[in-house]
DNA sequence: ACTATATATCGAAACTTGTCAATACGTTTT
DNA sequence: AAAACGTATTGACAAGTTTCGATATATAGT
């Protein structure tokens, strides 16, 4: 997997709806599964499935807990998520506009 | 719509390992969509298609000039994502972990 | 006017993701 | 040891996304 593929997983994090409501929720501090299933509307199969999905991205972190899963959100993973962005949005100081093999005389 | 889903919407430009390759090469300043084209193996309608996606999130803004089309990223746009994903990971001070119907007694 | 070129849109196929119900697994309580 | 409970996994299906080739639209050059 290449760096961009890689990249794209991490922020699969954010391009879902209900998981950003979730990290919403946990932005009030840690949560245990069934706290976070009964703030949302979705089954508890589906709800496995989303924390999985942002425990993967690094977003979120777990500790288990006896039976109980906690959720919280990790804040050196968000940094990064955070940081990769800004780095990649920022653009280099060298325009080179439309140099190679575009006709559109711009170069 | 509300505002998770409109984020969510936002996010789908990063989510996707051929649009963060655009954005890469966005780094570099504005490219015409046909130099966009020899740079990445995808077909003319495919590019059309992440280009749009990533105008509507306001990653990128378009230049139309005649029959050539200029994209660059939007440094307004990308200060937005940047700004939404620092606020919604940042957990704030009231830390009340499982207190409502958690039987997991730590609250 | 005609032709060529650049990009956008459409429709279908292939693939991926999100959801649910059922089931499995481990922990706690009885 | 058995029952109850919280969470994870599985399999099936629906919904959404990505891709392509064909076609449409608009501009530019002849």
């Amino acid at each position: 997997m290449n760096d961009y593929a890689a990249q794209a997983k991490r922020f699969k994090a954010f391009c879902d709806e209900n998981r950003l409501k979730i990290i919403g929720i946990l932005q009030d501090g840690e949560k245990c599964a069934c706290e976070l299933l009964e703030l949302l509307s979705m089954g508890q199969s589906t709800l496995s499935y989303h924390m999985k999905i942002l425990c993967e991205s690094g977003i979120v972190v777990n500790r288990q807990e006896g039976k109980w899963a906690h959720y919280r959100i990790s804040a050196g993973g968000s940094a990064e998520a955070v940081d990769y962005l800004k780095t990649l949005t920022t653009t280099k100081e060298t325009e080179s506009a439309c140099s190679a093999g575009c006709a559109c005389g711009d170069a």
